[in-house]
DNA sequence: TCAAAAGTGTTCCATGTACACCCATGT
DNA sequence: ACATGGGTGTACATGGAACACTTTTGA
């Protein structure tokens, strides 16, 4: 049977036990492998487990701005301008958080060459993780993990991305190490070096300038980031298998 | 000086004025041109405007489930179990709703010759619009809607989304009309021809059958939804102007 | 003199593009 | 007959893959 009829002003869903967070897949390329930036739980639940950095959305923030401030804060960084984290997805699915209900908007951020982070405010410690054993994380953060991976090695072919992994001047074998550990896949270096300097605003050389690599063989010329943000033509990665190219 | 310490719960945030809502792009081809599904607004704000179909998430609902609710109430479509909602963005900047704090996850979904729609619950009217002249829209879904167009045009190069915008049996010049209306552009006729078919999963033939389109011409053979989703080759759109292809 | 890393050249083939042409149907 | 839309063939240019080769440095 029918209750009282309820009066219903406009705002009655504004108080329904929403939580938004915005979490970071902070990934970087270290000595040719792919990190993330991972903390460690200081509070249940999860305590003691590792975890996508992120927090809760303030009042007078958009979700962009959180990630940013978070980044900041759990990373220990003065200089997140050159930052530009990019939204992955929302994750709203009920039960993400055992304690109520959380909405979360997952962000991606690419660093160069990472300074070590210093453990913030909410986490009791914070570190550069290697891609590959980097799981089991807490929550469904190995899953908003793997979107970012797949959403970054998409990216890294049609965008100018790459280049936001490179420190302000770099050689085209350091960007090409970026574009292997993302995708898990050796390059031709000839043919990639060909296709990069054939995508105009990519890069721009650094006249005169050259460094030496790994300690031996010839210096390599300097690059910057070019101003193109996409990419023509693409550099597509290698299919992976007998898929017709 | 500082207050008097405030103690916190882990659920401080719990209660923060956020609401969620989850709102569609539902996009479809209609005699060649692309169309939006649009509803008037029957409350303030922006009473009498159009608006992008959509409404809170409930307790219960994952974004993406609020979003197939919402689309099947809007549109009175029985039939949304074909339907695929697809994640868009988030928009959360503060200031977007006038009224409240209120986080918007929004969604593409495709669909076929479309029935007309009748007005829902929450909407005084619900019609098909030309894309063209959608604009302006009520709070910031002209930009929702902008995303949401340029999304769909990039994953028709990589995605069989395409087939999603077709009955179930189509004639590859139907195809073709989708990309076409969706790219604003026209596309060479037997080399889409080639491109399809050449795409394994892509669209496979109904042996035997034909239809007449246009009342005259050749009756087109028909062709249903392959089980491939990514596209080995992707369909590229041509290149807009003078870019080095 | 050798190893290592950068940089250049060349060949081969898959794919995209443009466009000419034939086929089947209704008027 | 002819207009309309479906379907086939072909020639050319472009771009990617593979790989041989040269250059410059440190050990």
């Amino acid at each position: 049977m029918p209750g009282p009829a309820v009066p219903e002003g406009y705002d009655k869903y504004a108080h329904e036990p929403f939580a938004v967070t915005a979490d970071l897949a902070v990934l970087t390329v270290r000595e040719g492998a792919l990190h993330v930036l991972l903390v460690e739980r200081g509070e249940e639940p999860y305590r003691g487990h590792w975890a996508l950095p992120g927090g809760f959305v303030q009042p007078d923030e958009s979700a962009e701005t959180a990630a940013r401030r978070e980044l900041a804060e759990e990373t220990g960084l003065s200089d997140v301008s050159g930052l530009h984290p990019e939204q992955l997805r929302t994750y709203s699915e009920p039960g993400r958080d055992p304690r109520m209900r959380v909405v979360t908007v997952a962000f991606t951020a690419l660093l160069p060459d990472p300074p070590e982070p210093r453990a913030g405010s909410d986490a009791a410690r914070a570190r550069w993780v290697p891609y590959a054993e980097a799981r089991p994380l807490a929550f469904d953060h190995d899953r908003i993990l793997a979107d970012a991976h797949e959403r970054v090695g998409a990216r890294l072919e049609y965008s100018s991305l790459a280049t936001a992994f490179c420190p302000p001047e770099f050689t085209l074998g350091e960007l090409q190490q970026i574009y292997e550990a993302v995708w898990g896949a050796g390059l031709d270096r000839p043919n990639f070096r060909r296709k990069v300097l054939a995508t105009p605003g990519f890069v721009e050389p650094v006249p005169g300038a050259a460094r030496l690599t790994g300690g031996r063989g010839k210096p390599a010329a300097l690059y910057r980031a070019g101003t193109a943000t996409a990419l023509h033509p693409p550099l597509l990665r290698p299919t992976p298998e007998g898929r017709p190219a």
